[in-house]
DNA sequence: GACTCGATCGGCT
DNA sequence: GCCGATCGAGTCT
């Protein structure tokens, strides 16, 4: 399995979007491994994106990290309870990142399972399908912020390739308060997948 | 220093 | 379908 290098990153956020559908996340922990593979994404492409935390190039504590060179990690936390994992994209100071908001459990499922604390009944896309779940699944939070994607604890490695005929574009979720941006078609998933968060795109 | 609200989720109706 | 959980950044005073 081939980490993804520093070229694949520094793209647009919209095409690094698309791209990361199939790739996997690779997440150490200690001599554990866990692995999930990608299967919806969210584009956030900077400054000129009323959704993005980087609108306007605002740039404060909170999302310094989106401002790091592309290939790293953007870890936030949301409405106090969750965490979402981005990708940092672009080169340093752009200010764009893809949310990642679904992934398909590759190795380590069970893990998984108890990190979410999930009886074990519970549906395979209930695992990691969505941001919040897929943080707490991977055991991402914030002190993963900043973090390369290249290397150490948190990685993203080769996959497989989706077609573009299997990717479902969509508006992205949740970001009703940005105005006409939030009919923008940013949101890319693996048609058809199990794993892909609701509202399921057509 | 006080107030507001968010790139969510799960439980209850 | 609706609502509450719970926290910290952002904004305004």
């Amino acid at each position: 399995m081939k980490v993804l290098d520093q070229g694949f990153y520094r793209r647009s956020a919209e095409v690094v979007a698309k791209d990361l559908l199939g790739k996997s996340i690779v997440r150490k922990i200690g001599r554990k491994i866990l692995i999930a593979k990608i299967v919806e994404t969210e584009a956030y492409p900077g400054a000129h994106d009323a959704a993005c935390h980087a609108f306007e190039g605002r740039r404060t504590r909170r999302n310094e990290s989106m401002f790091l060179d592309g290939g790293h990690a953007y870890v936030f936390m949301i409405y106090g309870f969750y965490f979402c994992l981005n990708a940092v994209t672009g080169a340093r100071d752009d200010g764009q990142a893809v949310l990642i908001r679904a992934a398909e459990p590759l190795e380590g499922e069970t893990i998984m399972r108890v990190n979410r604390g999930l009886a074990p009944k519970v549906r395979p896309g209930d695992v990691a399908g969505g941001p919040g779940k897929l943080c707490k699944a991977l055991a991402i939070d914030k002190t993963l912020d900043g973090v390369s994607l290249r290397q150490g604890s948190l990685v993203i490695a080769d996959g497989e390739k989706v077609a573009s005929k299997d990717i479902a574009i969509a508006p992205r979720v949740g970001v009703d308060y940005a105005g006409d941006a939030a009919y923008l078609p940013l949101r890319f998933c693996v048609r058809g997948n199990p794993h892909v968060s609701k509202p399921r795109p057509a």
